[in-house]
DNA sequence: CTCAGTGCAAAGGATTTGCATGCCG
DNA sequence: CGGCATGCAAATCCTTTGCACTGAG
């Protein structure tokens, strides 16, 4: 099935002169199904047909084209999702236990308040920020 | 030279039946004087009298001791500081271009407001929190 | 026909572990 | 003395890369 994402992603592809092959569609309606965050093996596990050097590779390819964003949580793996323009600004809940990722968000105006006061905490060190990473670390409901 | 800090590191690691070592003073030296979350690498150059696979065994320790704590940052390497209860809850600044972490805080009333909109947030999905952990991602002095 | 994309297998690199030795309690 | 700590070297495991092959334009 090909959607309004599918062709927002090649032509954000396009721009970036690289073709939206089967195997790229493959990763993004893996992650887009998904709606959190996955580590590799577990989008090799949810489309068997997919090679681990060529996701590695394309997962490469959609970051550098600014589809999706590598995330780092609290186990050692990398894990990939859409990026926040194509799925809304959000935050994660990192399990401490098992090392899950899930999506939350937060109220505008708290959103609103967290941005002014860390562009006044910056500007101080004279650091250049482009956005910022909030995560909740806990236990998800399976490790409590 | 002992400190209070180093009295407190000993009774917390008597505590879960370990001992405060020479390795271990080292290391807990050379993260507090470093002011900021360093990588193996790092820890090894500003003492290179320690043994590599030493240290990382001793990090664990004192991870599980509760006296440093294991950063995640943008690059692939594990970064070390001292625990918030010793230093004082902070956040980091994320260099993107060269991976480097530094600290920061932020305004007492701005992490109210937060930590009340994350408790809400939480909540809703059965989700247990124990902690936040809030980065600025962004470009360092050095990579501007 | 050309060149990017693919998949297998091998390499790379941070971190972990096995094992013999040394040292504290 | 007994057992934890140490450090060297080898093993692990996620990730990247080399290379030959396939398929799209």
């Amino acid at each position: 099935m090909v959607t309004d994402l599918d062709v927002t992603i090649a032509e954000r592809l396009a721009a970036a002169g690289q073709r939206y092959t089967f195997n790229r569609q493959s990763l993004v309606h893996v992650l887009c199904d998904a709606g959190k965050p996955l580590a590799l093996t577990e989008v090799l596990t949810a489309d068997p047909s997919l090679a681990q050097s060529s996701a590695y590779r394309n997962l490469v390819v959609l970051e550098e084209a600014g589809i999706v964003e590598r995330v780092t949580a609290t186990d050692e793996f990398a894990r990939y999702e859409l990026a926040e323009d194509l799925t809304g600004h959000h935050h994660h809940l990192l399990c401490s236990g098992c090392g899950a990722v899930d999506d939350f968000t937060l109220p505008a105006r708290v959103e609103q308040t967290m941005e002014a006061a860390l562009k006044t905490a910056s500007r101080k060190s004279g650091f250049q920020p482009s956005h910022h990473r909030l995560d909740l670390v806990g236990l998800c409901t399976n490790c409590a």
